[in-house]
DNA sequence: TTGACAGTGATACTTAGTCTCAATACGATG
DNA sequence: CATCGTATTGAGACTAAGTATCACTGTCAA
């Protein structure tokens, strides 16, 4: 199932760069294949180690240039969860507009999908007079309960 | 109305450094002045700069030195909208958990708040298993609404 | 094949925020 | 009021994510 979609998904990048008369270079291609290898969220910094492992000759620089393409094509959500760092989402295309929780003592994240939350964002913000562009409900929790789960690791582990 | 909310939260500001064994220096009297001395939001620089214009020995290390205890105090809340600086809010104790609207166009903030928008945060939060320490919506959207209604001037004017 | 020009890597730079450390000043105590 | 332990301070060095520059390179339409 996800083989497939990642499948579609960089196709569709690479139909993304032509329409807009992008060339297809090895690098590019370096860091498609990586963003569109995998189902985990990742910082740039991890992107340009993933992509050197691919192609070596892949910059920091050229990485850092893609990153605004992939979330201008709907393909790559980027997020800000109040750190140094942007992470980024390689599995938008196939569920929009979820959000996130994030755990403040790990920094795992979980993602999480609600029609309601959906149709009450809209409600207001339409209601307010704005044409929403994104809209990102960002929860920083304490993993305690997780803990007890066994779902969380600390930082220190 | 204002005015002896900003008071009062002068006051329980001293109070939550008080508790803390935390001394009252002059500069930090300067920037708690400034702080609530305004129902504008404001980033660091902004409060440094506003700051220095009361005491003008107050420096960047205790402006950032003191944020942190504003916000653990529960009196000013920090935001990120995607942009390289925060930004803080000294409303927050009037309005909590209000959430924002923030206009990619003009950088205009509006704030709103929803009853029935809490109440599923929760509701969602608690069914994960999380204990939620911060919950923040923050809609990225156009302001040609606004445009329309008058509201909004781009960033070029 | 060619050549215009988009794309590239190396690296200098920017900028928000943190850290260090010697000097200062708060405020509890006597 | 004077003393003193120690929290707090400012200046500036530092960090790290991200951006800008520029000469060189590779793509791809003709």
């Amino acid at each position: 199932m996800a083989e497939p979609d990642r499948v579609a998904a960089k196709r569709k990048f690479l139909d993304f760069l032509e329409e807009k008369n992008l060339r297809i270079t090895a690098q590019r291609r370096a860091i498609v294949d990586t963003v569109f290898g995998t189902d985990q969220h990742f910082t740039a910094e991890q992107l340009l180690e993933w992509a050197r492992e691919k192609d070596s000759s892949v910059s920091r620089a050229t990485v850092y240039r893609t990153l605004p393409l992939l979330t201008e094509s709907g393909l790559v959500h980027e997020m800000d969860f109040g750190k140094d760092y942007k992470i980024y989402d390689p599995n938008y295309a196939d569920h929009p507009n979820h959000n996130h929780i994030i755990c403040d003592d790990c920094d795992k994240i979980v993602e999480f999908e609600s029609d309601r939350l959906d149709q009450l964002e809209n409600e207001i913000s339409t209601g307010l007079g704005f044409k929403v562009k994104t809209q990102q409900l960002r929860i920083n929790a304490s993993c305690e309960e997780m803990k007890r789960l066994g779902e969380c690791k600390n930082k220190g582990n």
